[in-house]
DNA sequence: AATTTTATTGTACACGTGTATAGTATCTTT
DNA sequence: AAAGATACTATACACGTGTACAATAAAATT
């Protein structure tokens, strides 16, 4: 059985009148009932697709995560570089969140529930473990690789949001290269500031 | 002119019907109007003192990050180790986070607002600064301070992320032994992971 | 103790939420 | 093209939200 095009049409309606209604108010202000009068949509129906306005805003989401996957498992940045120097996989990212800039100022607003941080949370965690397993990096055993990657995802994330706070206006070129010095600050810098 | 008694007595009332209510349901379920039944207080009179159930709860994580500022600031962690090695101060974290597991519990969860976890970074940020600045440590020049505590104190975060996700069934003990291990690898694997 | 100040109450209103159900319209299948 | 399946609509209900205002109660001040 093919998929019901009453149910295509009013899916798409829903997601454009949710795009329509972002470009002049904030997600957390938008109601269901306001989407569906915009979409020209049963309110009822509405309930049968989604649960509330997040499960909307989610499907931009998960569009934007993947495209930033895509990006990343292009073999080309997987095996053009010598594991010996900082590889520019995760340099991809900053002109990703530059990219998707509208979305990503809505997914670090204050007010936006933790499921989407944790969606991106789990994207580069996700990268950080493959790229461990690809390059057969064994870490001193005594270390679990779920905390280390938690770690170091999380990380780059502090950057983002720092990056978020300054309303991105720092260029993504100066992102790559705080990033890059960052990495390869010295251990010993790291044991004098006993928290780094 | 002195605090009224009547706005003592209704916030408190407010406050404790939270606690009483956040034992049988999740924070994201209560609503104003059932807070208030139980808090034997007008709906009326809630709004005069927070906006919503968020404002309420808000409160008690006000009071735990300023207990967990507190016990980063008492003097003997700040001057009695040599900063050659790795200070435990920021050990303390997981015994706090441990104490309060019922409030992080309610933090990390993916329906609540960032708001939270945003109180969090700040707080562990300002540790990072303070801990720079103390020993006066200069970093790269090119490096920008404010990103690179970004990063170290969202680091830390994501160590409770997945402390969060496993429930804190890992030892408090294992939690500090996996961050100086991770603090303590050496710049050459980091190096080689492209990504960390 | 009397007066003044103000916090709280009770009530109302327009709106949003989530769910349910019967009737209608639209799609798919044969 | 007709039959069958099902998505959508219209409507209703109980509940929650945020705001407003006059009446009341309980504080602080004199």
């Amino acid at each position: 059985m093919k998929q019901d095009l009453r149910v295509i049409k009013t899916q798409e309606s829903i997601r454009q009148a949710l795009l329509i209604l972002l470009k002049t108010k904030p997600l957390d202000s938008i109601s269901v009932a306001e989407l569906c009068r915009l979409a020209k949509i049963n309110r009822g129906t509405f309930y049968s697709h989604y649960k509330d306005v997040h499960g909307v805003f989610k499907h931009y989401v998960e569009v934007i995560v993947s495209d930033f996957k895509k990006a990343y498992e292009q073999p080309y940045y997987r095996t053009g570089f010598r594991i010996q120097h900082i590889r520019p996989e995760m340099i991809k990212i900053f002109d990703h969140v530059k990219r998707y800039k509208k979305f990503y100022q809505i997914i670090f607003d204050e007010k936006i529930p933790l499921m989407y941080y944790n969606l991106l949370f789990d994207t580069v965690r996700t990268f950080m473990m493959e790229s461990i397993q690809e390059n057969h990096l064994k870490t001193d055993s005594e270390i679990q690789i779920e905390y280390l990657t938690s770690y170091q995802a999380n990380a780059i994330l502090g950057l983002l949001i720092e990056w978020y706070r300054r309303d991105f206006e720092t260029p993504t070129e100066e992102m790559n290269e705080q990033l890059i010095m960052i990495l390869s600050m010295s251990s010993s810098f790291r044991n004098q500031t006993s928290i780094s």
